[in-house]
Order: structure tokens, then sequence, then C-alpha cells
DNA sequence: GTTTTTTCTGAACAAACGTTCAGATAGCGT
DNA sequence: ACGCTATCTGAACGTTTGTTCAGAAAAAAC
């Protein structure tokens, strides 16, 4: 046997790529072998070789395309002069956009240090860019009197890090919805600043 | 070959938790091997199971340890009746506690969906039994009108992911000592429960 | 309808995996 | 000094790992 009836690598591609993300976060990337991968497309091991150099270029590939989308979405919003009404908007994108892509952000963030040095440097800098743009916006309402923030990079890191807590436990169809939840986060981290 | 000289069983145990830490936070308990394990003890793979039954219960073993001693030495402190000061102390509490255990923080966070279903549920049971104690606190301020929080259940995640969110960056010898780490989060909780 | 290209199979590779165990030696109690 | 027990080695087990590749068939190009 050889080629199979309708393959085509514009389907098997992306298929390669759902699978792979849905179990790298499932069971992380080091417990997860090719063969899995394949079995989920439908496929042979081999056939992953196709569209991918190696395991480490499958996880790099994931991860950046998620950086580069989360940047790209960002800076296309239209920023907002007010600090304070960037800083809503910052908040209320970030629950969204994670919230949305769950799997994705849980490799994002779980599976770093199974990168090669390089790939990490390269990942590292994307999400250091992502925080850039909340801390501008908090040195902007700090430099204009209306946020009262020690120190701009801890809150920075702080901020970020109590939004992505919401992964760990939003499930749609909760007690909450997304813009129930989104409202009170908004309101602890606008308080945190002393907006 | 066999026994080596001065071995005893006092020494070599601890020597493959302390391992077996290190190694599961750096590189992830699915890629860290039981021979690389050995390896740094300075033992060959099968005297490690003079010590436990199988890898999984190194692990869960490490796990069960840390949120026993989280649980117990948060236990044995005195409780603050005011709820402000009883926040206070539970932040600079979780902050210091937990650098001074990177290692074993990082696990218990990473590598729960590395657990069987059982040591899944104990490990998150122990975890649930701590939030709860934040959560106690706020409940008592917002009991007492002091506290301005929508969702008590919701900012006690929060404040725990912020807390956390800590050991990502702390190193040190740093740019702040602990002391200034602590405050400006201190701060930070005070305002986000509009204290 | 024929040729070329794309896509996949199935087998193979060496290496590494967790775990077991008979046997050997070190340390301890007597 | 001797025997007993605790501790470890070294080899072995069956399985799985990531990756390669010749060949075959489907799809696309002509």
């Amino acid at each position: 046997m050889a080629r199979t009836a309708g393959s085509h690598s514009d389907i098997t591609g992306p298929r390669i790529q759902d699978a792979a993300l849905r179990l790298f976060a499932r069971h992380g990337y080091a417990a997860v072998s090719m063969r899995q991968i394949a079995r989920e497309v439908g496929v042979q091991a081999g056939a992953l070789y196709n569209y991918t150099p190696d395991k480490q270029s499958l996880l790099f590939g994931l991860m950046q395309d998620h950086m580069r989308e989360l940047l790209a979405t960002w800076a296309a919003r239209s920023q907002v002069p007010d600090p304070g009404a960037a800083l809503e908007t910052f908040t209320r994108f970030h629950i969204r956009f994670h919230l949305e892509r769950p799997d994705e952000v849980f490799i994002a963030y779980m599976e770093l240090r199974n990168l090669t040095p390089e790939n990490h440097a390269a990942i590292s800098d994307l999400r250091g860019r992502y925080e850039d743009a909340l801390e501008s916006i908090l040195k902007r309402g700090v430099a204009a009197g209306v946020f009262d923030v020690a120190d701009t990079k801890i809150a920075t890191l702080a901020v970020i890090a109590m939004l992505n807590g919401v992964n760990t436990w939003y499930r749609a169809g909760g007690r909450l919805s997304l813009e129930q939840v989104e409202t009170i986060y908004w309101d602890m981290v606008r308080k945190a600043v002393g907006l």
C-alpha cells in the first residue's frame, strides 16, 4: 500500500497540528509519541515527516504560531489613549483570547523547558514583547498619575499571572459567563493598580 | 560487584529524592529516566527500586510531601483574628514558602497530569485545602465588611495565581530583596481586595 | 491516456525505556 | 570471628522511542 484515497497535504497538515496540539496539552510533549499523533490523524508515523522535520519542530511551530497570533491580534486593536481604558481593554482581551485557546496557552506555558535553547530564546522573546505591551500601558498610567504602581515590571508579571489563572478553572457553560468573568477580573486588576 | 562501600539507606534514600526532584523540575517527569536519576546519585538504576516501588510513586511522594509540608507549616501559624492582618500574613507566608522551594512548587503545579487518577485526586484534595485556607480569610473579611470582593472563590484563585507568578522571575541576589518583593505583592493584593 | 508529482505505507534501525532478579559484597549484631 | 541482613551491581526482559527510506498508489499535469 502507499498513498491513500483522499489524502491531501492541505488536509493532513492541519490535522497533524491539531492532533499534536491536543495531545501535547493533555499529556505533555515528552509523554506523547509520534505514533500516537499519527494514530490520531489516521496515518502511519512515517507520514508525519512530510510535514515536520522532527518532533521538536512540531512543538516549536505550535508555540510560535500561538505567540505570533497573540501579538498580531493585540497589535491589530486600535489603541486607546486613556491608560485606564487601555488597561481594561487589555484585561478583557487577554482573558477572552486565552480562554478561546486553552490548549495553545497550556503548551506555551508548560512546554518551554522542552524547547532547544534556540527555540526557547525565540519564544521567550515573543513572550517578552507581549509583556511589554502591558507594561507600556502601566507606565503610561503611572506617568499620567492615574495608576498607583510601585514597580511596573512586577505589576506586569503579577497581572498576567493572575489573568492566566482563569484558564485553570473556567469552563464554558459554568456558573459564570465569559462577560462576568472578565468583569470580575477587571475589577481586581483595576483596584490592584490603584485606579 | 554488589553492595558498595559507604552505602546506607539513610543516605541513598534522600539523595534519590533530591535528584528526582531536581531533574523532574528541570526536564519534566516524562523526560527523565530512572537511569538519569540513578546516575545523578551515583548508583545503578536497579538500586532505585529499594526505595520506590516505581517511578510514579517517586513523583507522587515528592508532591505529597510538599503539599503536606505546606499545609502543616501554615496550620502551625497562629491565626490572626483581623482579616486584613490575616491576609497579609498569608501573602507573605505564601511568597516566602514558595520561593524557598522552587523545584517542589514547579513540580506540584506542572506534573499533575502525569499522576494516576488516584494520585491526582489526592494531590488536588491537598491543594483544595490550601485554597480553602485563603478563601476562609477572604470570607471573614467580606463578612466583616472590610474586603470588597465580588466572588471569594475566584478571588482566591486569582490571588494564588498572582503570587505563584513570583517563582517564574524572582532570583535571590537580584534587584529586589525578598522583603521588598513581599511588600510589593502585598500592596497589590491589599488593593485588589479593596482594603 | 500517459507521465509526473505528491502522499503515504510498512518495514527497519539503533537506542532508550521501566522494571526484575540472581548473585555479590559491606556493615552490623553477636 | 562468624553469620545475617541490608544494599547494590550487572545483566537481562520485552516494549517503545524518533527517525529513515524504498516502493507503491492516488492525484495532478499534460
